[in-house]
DNA sequence: ATTGACCCTATAGTATACTTTAGGGTTTAT
DNA sequence: ATAAACCCTAAAGTATACTATAGGGTCAAT
């Protein structure tokens, strides 16, 4: 799969597919004998994972982490990976409850702020977070 | 209250809130008679707030907006806060679904990866996320 | 055979979000 | 009164994550 099918499979762009390449975030693709690279299908998945963990505030540096997690005897062990996944897991959690504050605080505004005869007490995030 | 104790009950550098400041997150505090900013106690709110929202991943010029909802007068209609709430509920659920996507692959890793007669077939996250 | 759509490398530039440095004034405790 | 701890501005520097540019080769269709 050339670069450019793969980039817009994913919609992203082509220079940032290289980059994370460079960055160690792809595994090297083979070559073409014309230089082209051929990325294996499943380079999809990973840069759909990236764009996902992206989006919840992971660095690239923690999901380059996250995609490397395997049980393998030279690399691994099991209990290496059960304690950074715990780690990981409960920076998640965290994540969720951050998420989940604001969306009540959001869900307030939305609901409350604009209902007629409700005085205009909930209408800044910060307010609605304390209540 | 002084810059350094704002900054330190919050957890952040008293550089960064200046920064926020200049970035127009923070509203220009009072000056003491020396020069020294004089912030207003909720300013510990706000920078709770903002520490919140950049963890789950909402950029700094995102998070003014955020910051920035109320319906007034002669700024923001309560049809115009609506829609911007709704948009940014809308958000934070993708946000939510990601981060359980995650997890639940990262669950599936820390609880059968290393289970004694589990195959190592879930041990890499990508592989997780499809089962 | 040539045009347009691809691909390549290497390097420079940009946006965001800090972080550090320089150079200086203020406050608090001893 | 002096040292340590605090505050100020302005400007430069850094890390991260792209994004664009230059200069060139490849491929598919006309």
């Amino acid at each position: 799969m050339k670069i450019g099918h793969l980039a817009k499979s994913v919609g992203i762009d082509i220079q940032t597919v290289r980059y994370y390449e460079s960055q160690g975030l792809l595994t090297e693709p083979n070559r073409m004998e014309n230089g082209y690279r051929d990325f294996p299908v499943d380079s999809i998945k990973r840069l759909q994972f990236i764009k996902k963990a992206k989006l919840v505030g992971f660095t690239l540096k923690e999901i380059k982490e996250l995609l490397a997690i395997q049980v393998t005897k030279d690399k691994h062990t099991c209990q290496e990976v059960k304690n950074f996944t715990q780690i990981k897991l409960d920076e998640i959690n965290q994540k969720i409850k951050k998420l989940t504050e604001i969306e009540s605080a959001l869900k307030k505004i939305h609901s409350l702020c604009c209902g007629g005869s409700e005085k205009a007490s909930h209408c800044s995030i910060l307010q609605a977070l304390e209540s």
